[in-house]
DNA sequence: ATTTATCTACGATTTATTTCGTAGTGCAAT
DNA sequence: ATTGCACTACGAAATAAATCGTAGATAAAT
């Protein structure tokens, strides 16, 4: 299990569509993507021949039509990309992030209760890996 | 007040610099960031250049020895990049972001503290603008 | 007035990222 | 078999980001 590098941007934006709908090709992700906005066929095809050389996705080409499905999972790569976030905006302090956006998006009372809740949790844990 | 472009991650990384010490000039700048990493003095000196031209500092060329700050607000600039971040990475959902970085990273109890304190703010608010 | 040290300006290079055009290949329909 | 369609491969251009070398300017020290 080696370390991928972090996707790109523009790497992200077609990893969450191989993760949401699984392996598919390149004209489906395509597709989708040009729902959001314009943007070549090749361009997508090139980014994925890209990803495949960098290990980020695989493809299965038994048949014509290639599948794309991702490598890496989607927490594991949201993870990661929090932390580098972490680091570089807030110093490494993940504290300093959670009252940042909690302060500044209001939540629901529903997603408030659910953090609630997560924050009880936390607190009955064994407090041996506090890392904030 | 027209809208700056967010800084990049070189720029941030100097940002947080004059964040931190105020108006300051080129050297005291690359003599903070050579302590985390090697760096170049001229590469420095063209970032910040660079940021002038973007306006994301202003300069003091009154003497001979130029002193930079910073022309944006840390608060205002961190929002900005959280918010491009949860656009990316957990379409637009903060909520998921903050869960996903609490049950990441423990915090410890006092933070904990903090964040329900917060978080008891909120709900006694007007609920007016739920946003996540 | 020369020299030296300390800055800034400028230009260029390097590297990463994003984008897409053109060509080639194979399958399917005529 | 020929044509046309739906793909992939390849190469390259466009853009953006980061880095640094060299030269020129100013002021202080001799």
């Amino acid at each position: 299990m080696i370390n991928l590098p972090n996707p790109t941007e523009a790497e992200l934006e077609i990893l969450q569509t191989l993760w949401q709908i699984g392996p598919c090709s390149v004209k489906q992700v395509h597709g989708l993507l040009q729902e959001k906005r314009e943007v070549g066929y090749t361009t997508i095809l090139k980014q994925l021949q890209i990803m495949l050389e960098k290990k980020l996705v695989q493809r299965d080409e038994s048949a014509r039509i290639h599948l794309y499905q991702a490598t890496i999972s989607e927490q594991n790569t949201k993870e990661k990309l929090v932390q580098k976030f972490v680091i570089n905006t807030f110093q490494g302090s993940s504290h300093q992030l959670v009252m940042q956006v909690l302060g500044n998006a209001a939540a629901s009372a529903s997603e408030l209760e659910e953090i609630k809740k997560l924050i009880s949790q936390l607190e009955e844990q064994d407090p041996s890996h506090q890392i904030i």
